[in-house]
RNA sequence: GCUCCCUUCGUCUAGUGGCCUAGGACGCUGGCCUCUCACGCCGGUAACAGGGGUUCGAAUCCCCUAGGGAGCGCCA
């Protein structure tokens, strides 16, 4: 017998993510919810969330919260669900049921002991461990209340071939597969079960995740045979590793998404570095969200492993800050700022903050700290900046600034911009001798948008309050 | 150990027998621009894991080797 799974052209897509809760969400979860999110939107189809929750011992409702919130972040949002494997229950009993009542699961008596004496021999033996069939062809329970599982009576002979959309035609041995435990001993069902159940009452017609799950896919086909059910398409995605190349762990930095939020990154940049991280279109990097959904393609997947580089997204940050709309970024960066205590309401303008910034950041957590001075007074300058900048020959240049400024009909960058030369013009001194100055007065430091824009955006006021603590300063340095 | 999967610059990748003395991107790097920091622009660096075949011709097809990974739970 050969058993073989397909897709359903004739059906709507309909994908699903489905998740364990006993973390938070994670890169590489991310992904493979972007690309099965991805392929439901292209094809005009739906997307499903399905909580999968069924162990009891890890599962927290705090994880479900935390994967809630890393899609709501990125902005994957779902058709239906989010669906619990442990509302279910009832309905994977009757499957259960089913199962044994067709003669495809029977009961198990043997004991963890025995289980695991057979696997320590087998290991021993240098065989694969598994299952050797005690149950199988009915056991006499040792007692009348003895504790059994059900377990899934596997095909003995033939092959099922599964084929995947990313790694092509993978075949796989019925004698290499085991009778596999559906329910516990305490009755509830187990992954390989819920999954296959869910799967075929949800009507998912394309199974995108991880590629941990290929080997347990044959498993999964024959059980769906079992119930009658048409298998799905599948696609198994590649892991995603470490920059070192090692499974991606906490030591590599973030693996959570939300993670990627407080550092400052925005969702749209994350995504698209999530997207080409195994997937591509040609040589083409960047991606909006409507591009993705226009040109993503399961079959374009690659099937090798890819490292994380932060160096990459780092780039994505800063183009997604430099090129999205100015109003966008400033929303999500009131929230850095919020961190840091800044109310962004007064002004100036925030987007306007944005468009003066969004060159020189890479993530909008620096974005944030380097916009400080926009909205606070500075307690301290810079050590090495005042002593380079304000000095007693840099006091002229200041004093005359702030003499031309307050007389300036208008408060534009254009007119500060001239203010500014002319000062140079009148001193002698190149354009740098006197805006470095300036700079650190209104900054604190060396570092900032062109002192034009800077200075406008301060405000006349707070300019010229600030030039006179510069001059204040320089006055108490020179006599001490 | 067994089964399954993977293998192009440091990294992400293009490439589906001739367009490849292998292209793009990140990084690194030389230069230009410049009021700081950046942005931008121009240039450079660097790879087909190894070995056999098939073919007029192979990164592309086949085989072997090596290396890496996953699975083998009353976890998902």
């Amino acid at each position: 017998m050969r058993i073989v799974s397909g897709s359903r052209p004739t059906m709507t897509v309909r994908t699903r993510f489905a998740p364990s809760p006993t973390g938070y969400l994670h890169i590489g979860g991310a992904r493979t919810a972007l690309f099965s999110w991805l392929y439901a939107r292209k094809h005009g189809g739906q997307f499903i969330l399905r909580i999968e929750d069924t162990d009891l011992e890890r599962s927290t409702e705090e994880s479900v919260n935390a994967i809630l919130e890393g899609m709501t972040w990125l902005g994957l949002e779902y058709d239906e669900g989010p669906f619990y494997q442990t509302k279910r229950f009832d309905r994977y009993a009757v499957i259960i049921e089913q199962l044994i009542d067709t003669g495809h699961a029977y009961k198990c008596y043997c004991s963890k002991e025995r289980l695991e004496k057979l696997r320590e021999e087998q290991m021993a033996n240098k065989e694969k461990p598994r299952y050797d069939g005690h149950c199988r062809d009915g056991a006499t329970p040792p007692s009348a209340d003895a504790p059994y599982v059900i377990r899934f009576r596997n095909p003995q002979e033939g092959e099922v071939v599964v084929d995947d959309l990313i790694r092509g035609r993978v075949v796989f041995q019925n004698t290499e597969l085991d009778d596999l435990i559906i329910a516990r001993t305490d009755g509830t069902p187990t992954y390989n079960l819920t999954v296959v159940v869910d799967d075929a009452d949800m009507d998912i017609t394309h199974v995108i995740r991880g590629d941990d799950h290929l080997n347990n896919t044959p498993r999964q086909i024959n059980i769906l045979r079992a119930l009658g059910a048409t298998p799905p398409s599948y696609s198994h995605v590649p892991m995603i590793l470490g920059a070192d190349g090692k499974r991606l762990s906490k030591r590599h930095g973030a693996v959570s998404v939300m993670q990627y939020r407080e550092e400052g990154y925005l969702p749209e940049a994350l995504l698209n570095y999530l997207a080409r991280l195994g997937w591509s279109h040609g040589d083409q990097e960047i991606f909006s969200i409507d591009e993705m959904i226009e040109l993503f393609d399961v079959k374009d997947v690659n099937k090798s492993a890819s490292s994380f580089n932060p160096d990459k997204l780092l780039w994505l940050s800063q183009h997604y800050i430099k090129e999205s709309d100015p109003q966008h970024v400033a929303r999500h960066l009131s929230y850095h700022l919020g961190r840091l205590n800044i109310d962004p309401a007064p002004a100036p303008e925030l987007s306007d903050v944005v468009k003066a910034q969004r060159e020189r950041a890479k993530t909008l957590v620096e974005m944030a700290a380097n916009s400080t001075f926009f909205y606070q007074d500075f307690e301290h300058y810079d050590d090495k900046a005042a002593q380079k900048n304000l000095t007693a020959a840099t006091r002229p240049a200041l004093a005359q600034l702030r003499e031309r400024f307050t007389a300036l009909p208008d408060w534009l960058p254009e007119v500060i911009h001239q203010a500014v030369i002319d000062t140079a013009e009148a001193l002698g001194e190149k354009l740098g001798k006197v805006a470095q100055p300036l700079r650190v007065a209104m900054s604190g430091g060396t570092v900032s948008p062109p002192i034009d824009v800077t200075v406008h955006l301060i405000g006349r006021e707070r300019t010229l309050a600030r030039l006179d603590k510069a001059l204040a300063y320089i006055d108490s340095t020179v006599s001490a």
